[in-house]
DNA sequence: AACTCACATGAGAATGGTTGTCAACAAGGA
DNA sequence: TCCTTGTTGACAACCATTCTCATGTGAGTT
């Protein structure tokens, strides 16, 4: 059984760059919404830079694994992407109405967690904290 | 956009009892991992009591909507249910090699989580918070 | 610049968990 | 027993994601 893999380390093998790569990660930088994989497809095409959709995919896996951009699923089991302001291990507090997001740490969070999973002898753990909430807009 | 929704308050319809609903809340009775539908599915298969798969479906929705299961989403976005020892509001800590499950709580993570979502005046804040780590038995 | 070659791309097919359809069933009140 | 209505199950449909593989393109090398 494996519920939540480990795939960390993906040491930087050499990404060769390209037009598409390109192209995606100056739409993410300039987008704060968590958008799926789709979304960003559709917004490349009006956009002009268009790309292939399984190409979308692949590097929004890549950027994902390497760090450059935070993914988490909806409700409904999509898969949403975002480039985040830093690199550093952070969390989100996201509006479900529109998609604001904000980046949020919690040194009491992190603690609470390696103290949990010590005391019940678990090693290589790793946690997944979001927020869910509705923005001052709404 | 919609990112988690509040389905919360599911009032007590009165669901009308069957064999094959009596037949899954017993099998998950007896169960402490978190396993999917299909799995339940095919474990109710081989006991006998051959239930539908839409059916297994639609309870375990049906039930994770009444509060009487737990669900969570694996890595590759398949829905695992649980029936957890307790209604009240907890988390899990879940062994990803062999499924093993513990049930915490953190009023420390519930206060952080309120606190953040208020200093950002979010409101109908709900929290996504598990753990994955190996186990003892790894 | 021409040559090479491994990596990247894209159009479309395939996958697979989940949901929808709808006729046959069955719980429970009249 | 009869009716009404929620429930079931076999199978089709959905749809996000992955796979396939022929073609394209970085970037060294000569
Ligand atoms: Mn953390
Ligand atoms: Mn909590
Ligand atoms: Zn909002
Ligand atoms: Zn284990």
């Amino acid at each position: 059984m494996t519920i939540h893999p480990t795939d960390q380390a993906t040491a930087g093998a050499a990404r060769r760059p390209t037009r598409q790569r390109a192209a995606l990660a100056e739409l993410m930088s300039t987008t704060s919404e968590f958008l799926s994989a789709q979304d960003l497809h559709a917004k490349l095409q009006e956009r002009g830079d268009s790309v292939g959709l399984a190409t979308v995919y692949r590097n929004l896996q890549a950027m994902a694994a390497d760090g450059d951009v935070d993914v988490l699923r909806t409700d409904d089991g999509e898969c949403v992407y975002r480039s985040c302001g830093t690199e550093a291990h952070h969390h989100h507090l996201v509006c479900r109405e529109c998609g604001r997001t904000v980046e949020v740490e919690g040194p009491a969070v992190e603690t609470w967690a390696a103290e949990v999973a010590r005391q019940n002898g678990f090693s290589d753990v790793t946690h997944t904290i979001e927020l869910f909430g509705t923005c001052t807009s709404h």
